[in-house]
DNA sequence: ACCTCTCGAATGAACGATCGTTCGGCGCTA
DNA sequence: TAGCGCCGAACGATCGTTCATTCGAGAGGT
């Protein structure tokens, strides 16, 4: 029985299989806590082999950082296929909710901030995210107001970090508090942004 | 020539001083990337004499997290002086973002956070942390509407979170930007929380 | 004033474990 | 058979912690 796949696919599957083993490990762990040698365990494969596919260890928490690009894609393809601005962002609200409340996002998302502080290359790729973020509100923020007058660009790019900070919020309460955000924490946070759109 | 301090005000100055320096180094390395040699070391005591005044390094770290509690309170005496909720809600947001805003308190705030997710003493002593500047501003909200209706008191509490989203939000991305929030920056943040406070 | 005794503070060498990384050789695939 | 993916022992460094030892301040005696 010959193997499925060619060489070139099987590395690629390989270190994909790595990438997110290392995210099991780090979202359990930590950054720091996590050896090379926990990766290679947890993944099945030798210690060596890792260094086949990764240059070391930094390089294994680049890639990491940077897969938080892939979930933002996800919510911007969900959000861009409803037409209705007002409607995209109350669902782009929950998807971003959904997404934080994740317990294993805010893990993740906590090592990488800490690590962000001392790197400047994890910085970059966090603040070029939380962009994406910013810039995907102030779009629908303008296409809610296209009736009235123009928007101030810079004071629309900050209410959108406002937003994006009280959906951040919310949620990481609700993971260190142990239960997910509830139905009156929903409803409240959508009426406070709505306040803040609208003005 | 008598040493002026006796021995109990030595160990404690000599407490004090590893604890001012573990947190430099923290500060510096973070937590896990710091070793207890490198404390000793900056703080120009031997490696042993540390263990006389501390555990482990898993103390040290719990010592470092408590910390935050001092500056807390600072700001509630500063806070408190003032009589008119309003300014004094005003004057606590200047605080509280510039206290954020410091390098060294978001490296720290972040380090914390990133160890309160897996370690439940270190987290409760920062959601304990949290709620006393909720119940500060709570405070605030409901002497600023004693002649309205009463207030409902989980709605209020949520919307002092919001509150503290806000300014930590801005604080932190004006640090990862590298310079200071501006006077708009500032003005608008507030004008945000009148908003928010009104309603 | 002086000697003694006590005990906590301070030291740094040493320990075993574990870290990130390297590398020579083995085995499968093309 | 040529070459690449894979392996795991080995390396030097460093980790947190322990411990036998030294030091010196201060209490109690005379």
């Amino acid at each position: 029985m010959k193997t499925p796949f060619g060489r070139k696919e099987s590395a690629e599957a390989r270190r994909l299989l790595i990438i997110e083993t290392a995210a099991l490990c780090f979202i359990d762990q930590g950054f720091h806590q996590t050896s090379i040698r926990d990766i290679a365990k947890r993944a099945g494969i030798s210690l060596g082999n890792l260094y086949n596919h990764f240059e070391g260890k930094g390089a294994l928490i680049a890639e990491i950082a940077s897969l938080e690009a892939t979930d933002i894609k996800k919510i911007e393809n969900n959000v861009g296929k409803i037409t209705k601005p007002d409607q995209a962002l109350k669902k782009f609200i929950a998807l971003y909710l959904d997404y934080c409340s994740q317990t294993q996002n805010v893990a993740l998302s906590a090592e990488i901030l800490a690590e962000a502080v001392r790197n400047p290359s994890i910085a970059s790729g966090f603040l070029h995210n939380r962009q994406r973020l910013v810039d995907l509100i102030t779009g629908l923020m303008r296409g809610m107001a296209n009736e009235k007058q123009t928007q101030n660009s810079q004071e629309t790019n900050d209410r959108a970090q406002f937003i994006l900070d009280l959906i951040e919020g919310l949620a990481t309460r609700s993971v260190f508090s142990a239960k997910k955000p509830s139905k009156r924490d929903v409803m409240h946070l959508q009426e406070t942004i709505d306040r803040l759109v609208a003005s």
